[in-house]
Order: structure tokens, then sequence, then C-alpha cells
DNA sequence: GTCTATACAAGGATAGAC
DNA sequence: GTCTATCCTTGTATAGAC
């Protein structure tokens, strides 16, 4: 009677908020700098049992950086070379934006890494980052080849797109701290997504018909 | 005869490896994780040595910042509001691409502060830098209130500088790795200058008259 | 001024009681 | 499956020899 749960139940929910915890901890002081007693102590369980749930401190780091990437991989949708450029560079702008303002954390832990020299995703970037980022530069070179957009330079501008949106994310403390605000509300949030599109569909030539 | 420099000369030269090998520490490891010990193997001399030099760990990373900061505001140019906003807003990207691309640890390690919450950094933010940031938003809605530019939104216009160009020192890793780089030869940073400048400056309509 | 030796706390990981 | 107790390493900082 007292075990209503299926078997497994206790480990899901105590390794989701092993998780959460390690987020947390891995943002504020890096890899190096985090102790399993202090995701301990913010999951509020014993250490030991973080050492159980994950074999090594590198195990659990590695479980966030994934959790992570699956997380971004669900979120942003496909891009063809069929599709229109205009439509689709804006859709990826507003995800984008979208995602690093519900999810800070998760792009912050993933600039530190790439900051760091990227010790624990240099197989992450060398395959499945470079495969996706070779693909979009195709694509746009095929749109600006059919005359669909502007001669911009592929590469920077998928650069310029990931800079930007993830700055509001990485960067939120210094943002908030200039502009005087205690946080992004819905009005910051769409103004933002207006005005990255106005500047870069506009040097992509993508605004000229409005 | 066997000391022939001055008083203070060597305390000068050590102070100086100190501050470089900690920088090399604390970008790959962050505050927390970097280890004195580290930093005196770095800078090839005994621990004791630069905890001699630096009271403590801490007062060697608030240096280190303070050094990065004293750089960064040298070597960036001022700008007034009766400036030609083509010209000021090109110098000033145009030397942030340079100083990100000539020391990225300074980059690495002011990002790495603001993304773990600034803790050392506050009293910086609130003062020098929100100052800076709101005398600069004041100047560019003088230009844009004088009709020498388009009516961009001034705040968000200085973040996608800020963030634009700190992404090539940041991010490094992950730019060299996807476009199978080994490092910005000098037409890559002038093709870098080039994008970015067209960008910005034409979604802040400074470019029709070319 | 420079470095060896060391005090004392904290970290990762495991053994073994419950 | 869960947690206490413990081992060993590493970390900061200092005392004191040279």
């Amino acid at each position: 009677m007292s075990k209503i749960y299926k078997t497994g139940r206790i480990r899901e929910v105590n390794s989701q908020r092993i998780l959460e915890a390690a987020e947390m901890e891995f943002v504020k002081h890096g890899y190096k700098g985090t102790s399993m007693q202090a995701v301990a102590d913010q999951a509020k369980l014993p250490k030991a049992n973080v050492l159980y749930y994950f074999k090594s401190k590198s195990a659990l780091y590695t479980a966030v950086l994934h959790d992570i990437i699956e997380r971004w991989n669900s979120a942003v949708a496909r891009m063809s070379e069929d599709d229109d450029p205009k439509e689709t560079l804006e859709r990826y702008i507003r995800d984008k934006v979208d995602l690093a303002i519900a999810q800070p954390n998760a792009s912050k832990i993933f600039a530190m890494e790439i900051i760091q020299g990227a010790p624990h995703l240099q197989a992450h970037l060398c395959g499945d980052v470079r495969h996706w980022f070779k693909e979009k530069v195709r694509i746009i070179e095929c749109w600006i080849a059919q005359g669909k957009m502007k001669a911009v330079n592929a590469e920077h501008l998928i650069f310029m797109i990931w800079s930007t949106t993830q700055h509001y994310a990485d960067f939120e403390t210094q943002i908030l701290t200039v502009t005087s605000k205690r946080g992004y509300d819905s009005a910051e949030v769409e103004r933002i997504k207006e005005f990255l599109c106005t500047m870069i569909l506009g040097g992509c030539g993508l605004l000229e018909a409005s």
C-alpha cells in the first residue's frame, strides 16, 4: 500500500531536481567552481545522493549540457531552401529570442562552455553544430543565388542572429542594470523582436515590399 | 653593482607576469574554478610569491578586471552629439572589433563575470557603465531628433553593437570550429567589419548616400 | 624580497550502515 | 534505495627560514 508509484518514479523526480539544481549552480560558478555539495544543498538532498544518481561531477555536467541541447533542438523550427527567406529568418529570430528569455540559464551555461574553449563540447561543435551551420549557409547562399534576398555574407549573418538573440539571455544582468529595469516584460520582448527583425531582415533586403 | 634596476622593477615585472597568467587561468576556469597554484604554475613562480604580490585570490581577480577595464577605456574613442553619426558609429564598431580580436581574453573574462551575475562588477555596472550607456542613448536620440539618422531604438542599437562585436571574441572557439578556420586573418577581420557596418549603419539609414 | 613548509578548510568520491 | 562517516586530494593563506 505504501508504494503506489511505479518503479523508477522517485528516480525520475530526483534526477530532475538534481538537474535543475545543477543548472543553477553551474551558471553561477562554472564547471570547476561548482561543488557537488552546493548542488546537493540546492536540490535539498544529501551529497551522496547526487553522486548516486550521476556517477561523477563530469557526468552530471554532461547530462546538463545534453538536456540543454535537447530542449534547444526541439524548440527551433527547421528551414529549407524552398522556404521563403523572410518568413523563415523572422521565425528563427523570434524563436531564438523567446528561447533566450524563457531559458536564460541554458544559454548562459552554453556560452560559458564555449568561452572556456568548449572542453566538454568539442564533439558536438565539430559534429552537429558544424553540420547545421554549413547546411544553413548553403540554404542562404541558395536564396541569394535565386535572387530572393540581397547578397550578404551568409556566415556572418548567422553569427549576427546568434549573437544578438543570445545576448539578451547571457548579458541579462548588464542589460537590466543599464536600462534600470527589473526584468523583461512582454512588451519589451516584442520590442526586441521588432528591432532585430527590422535591422536584420532590412539588411538582407527583405523588407522593401512592406 | 649587482642591482642596476631601480627599486620596484622586479615587482613591476613579476606583477605583470602574474596578471597575464591569471587572465589565462580565469578565462579557462572562471573565478571559483581557478586556483592560485595554477596561476603560479602559469607564471612560473612559487605559489607563495603570487600571494605576496596580491594579498588574496579575490584581490588578484579584482586587479585583472580593473586592468581590463582600463585597457578598454583607453582603446575606444569618445563620441558627442556634434559628431557625424555615420563616422562615429563606424569608428566605434571598427574599434570594438579590433579590440575583440586583439584581446579576446579581456572580453571573455568580462563576459563570464556578467553571465555569472556580475558579483564583482555590480558597482562598475551601476556606475560607469550605466552612465556611459545613458549618455550614448541620449546622443543617438539627439541625432534622430535632428533627422541625421533613422528613428531606431537607441538602447537596442547599442546592445546590437556590443553583442555582434564581442561575439567574435567570446565565441571564437565556436566560430573557428564551424567555419573550419584556425584563426582570424586580417582579411577576415576586414570582412567582419564590412559586414557589421553595412548591416548596422544600413539599418540606421546612414548608407543611402553612397 | 623570495621561497619552503605547513595549518586548516573544502572538494570529489566511496564504503558500508540502515 | 538512501544517507552517514570517512578517505584522500586540493585549495587558500600564513609563518618563518633563507
